[in-house]
DNA sequence: TGGGACCATATGGGCGTCAATGGGATTGGC
DNA sequence: GCCAATCCCATTGACGCCCATATGGTCCCA
């Protein structure tokens, strides 16, 4: 499996220290992945993460707009501003910051969410009530998964 | 046979395992499939499988619209987010996990109810139920079952 | 046609491995 | 020299793999 899937709640020890679920891991290791960079989400609160391609996809994005446009420099706020490296200890582990718990909410558990190419920080409420109401507004419109 | 069809309860052992029938996984192996893509139906209460091409076709959809988009992001939120990737140990059986649990309302049996080209998991009861008002809404229409 | 052997499925439990977690030790920065 | 981040090692608890048992159904043969 080469992709973020499914989702999975760690405790935060006393270090303030989380593990990375095992299957994230491989997903990372498998790509070669050493150093992660991470940014606050544009639409939820939670910390979004991947590998140092995600933040060169947003520079790409930029790069074909007008670089002096709002919504570029809006961007650019948000990417560069919003965004730090990290890196895991040897067993896997990531430091929840205060950059991490304030914009997520974060206190005790983390709960990581996979989505896709890269994976998510939330604090386990906040995204229950998320999906719920991504449950509803698909199913007001009538959608199907088909 | 190559599709999911009638229905069958099996009971959660002390493990909190439960056998996947024996016809549903003839279909699986007759697909060369050997991890199941789980995730929590749009509509019921239930749990739907099936193969990872399922995961696929979701994927495909939410590429065919902007990535950035906040339907596309909150199908990711389903899709990515609340499904699992799952396989059978040797004698064909699944793990009930909380994530099961909670989303179904399942306790202590597992009704599998074939859909097609994939199957879900339900509460036995809760099952019933959802089949008792499926009919009433159609007899109600004055359908008729062709 | 009835009995019995055989087979397949569902179920139960032992055991080893690995991931998640906790705590002590060491290093490096301020 | 102190605080904090990083590394290393220990524990435990869950999960996967294996083998054993039961139950029901089918087929064969007397």
């Amino acid at each position: 499996m080469n992709r973020f899937l499914s989702n999975a709640t760690n405790r935060i020890d006393a270090k303030g220290r989380v593990s990375v679920p095992s299957a994230f891991r491989s997903v990372l290791s498998g790509g070669g992945v050493r150093e992660l960079y991470c940014f606050q989400d544009f639409v939820f609160p939670a910390i979004s993460v991947g590998g140092p391609e995600l933040l060169d996809r947003f520079e790409r994005q930029m790069a074909a707009e007008d670089p002096f446009s709002p919504a570029a420099n809006e961007m650019s706020l948000l990417v560069h501003g919003g965004g730090v490296f990290v890196k895991l200890d040897p067993e896997g582990r990531l430091m929840v910051t205060d950059f991490i718990r304030d914009f997520t909410g974060i206190s005790t558990d983390v709960m990581f969410v996979g989505r896709g190419d890269y994976f998510q920080l939330w604090e386990p409420q906040a995204f229950a009530k998320a999906q719920a109401a991504a449950r509803e507004g698909r199913k007001s419109r009538g959608l199907r998964p088909e």
